[in-house]
DNA sequence: TCTAAGTGCTACAGTCGAGTGACAGATAAG
DNA sequence: CTTATCTGTCACTCGACTGTAGCACTTAGA
């Protein structure tokens, strides 16, 4: 075959692609050279998976909503129950927190990205809804607070618990908003 | 007098430190040249008052410092009832986060800046330990728990609320906070 | 009104990172 | 083993930002 990738091509793609996530989570000016480095590589063999600065950026983000996309279609948001698909939820996300993190600033800045996250916030919204109505979750407060605490906390709990499971980090995640904003 | 700074010249520095303090918040990558356009001066008035970027920062650190601490002095978390501090306490960080915004992750990793932040920490952990002995806070959650998710919450009650008041948004934050990881 | 403090502008040197080109060498896969 | 694919290295160009200098001008404040 003349289209098939090499293996080795594949891994450090792969590489190039994690580790750039990584370094630009808590580095958003982080070099290209730096980058490469650390993924063990050079320099010029990023350049030729990727055009420019900015195609390697969009292909980490890329990587970050197909795995949230993935997440969301996991946790059945529509038909299984409120509490365990909160759980499955928040599991999931923990994970491409921790797999994919990201400086949620910087990528919220791009159109595109924004639009596209747009259809999963409101997907989510309507999941609250339903919690709310089903009497899980507590109306009496600002509008949008609970989907504002939510991902906060996720991130928290992927970011400064790595000492536990993402199953585990997910049990405090939900317990600590069931009871803050929720009838618990 | 002759060591008197004329009024003008206060008001460009405080002009350039707050603006510096927002637009880096959201870029740490921003120009000096677009900080100084954005705060109404020349690229050269920054530099006469600060001789290179890093000092700039510097100030910038220094003045969400020097809020922050005195934003502790006024909760009197030693002395005042734990609910009363605690309030206080939200109240004054939300301010501050709102007047002297600031990339985190970058500003934790100046070595002088940490240590002069874990004193406070050190102190605000004592205070937590002592709403958790009179039994305020629930003590079966991940130690340091409690203390990883009341920043959190400061830092999205002052950035997405915003239409709420300082005292405002701290009812929220302490309400989400004492349900969510306390007895309440 | 007078003066010293403060500012804007133009221009310059130095540095660093982005991105490109060519070629020899390494390696996966048949 | 052989070949197409992939990679490392040297050697550039280009643009942007940092930091500096001198001069003419404005403004606060006594």
């Amino acid at each position: 075959m003349l289209g098939r990738v090499r293996a080795d091509a594949a891994r450090n793609l792969e590489a190039v692609l994690t580790t750039g996530a990584r370094m630009l989570a808590n580095d958003p000016a982080a070099t290209i050279s730096a980058i490469a480095a650390e993924a063990g590589v050079d320099r010029r063999t990023v350049y030729r998976r990727f055009a420019s600065r900015e195609e390697l950026l969009a292909a980490i983000y890329e990587s970050r909503l197909a795995a949230i996309e993935e997440a969301i279609e996991g946790a059945r948001l529509r038909e299984a129950p409120v509490a365990v698909a909160l759980h499955r939820y928040v599991e999931g996300i923990i994970d491409v927190n921790r797999k994919w993190p990201v400086e949620l600033h910087r990528m919220l800045a791009e159109d595109t990205v924004r639009h596209r996250r747009d259809r999963w916030v409101q997907e989510f919204d309507t999941f609250l809804a339903r919690a709310t109505d089903e009497g899980l979750l507590r109306s009496d407060l600002p509008a949008g607070w609970a989907g504002l605490v939510l991902p906060q906390l996720m991130l928290l709990a992927a970011e400064q618990l790595p000492q536990l499971s993402a199953a585990q980090a997910a049990d405090t995640v939900v317990d600590t908003f069931l009871r803050g904003v929720g009838t618990v």
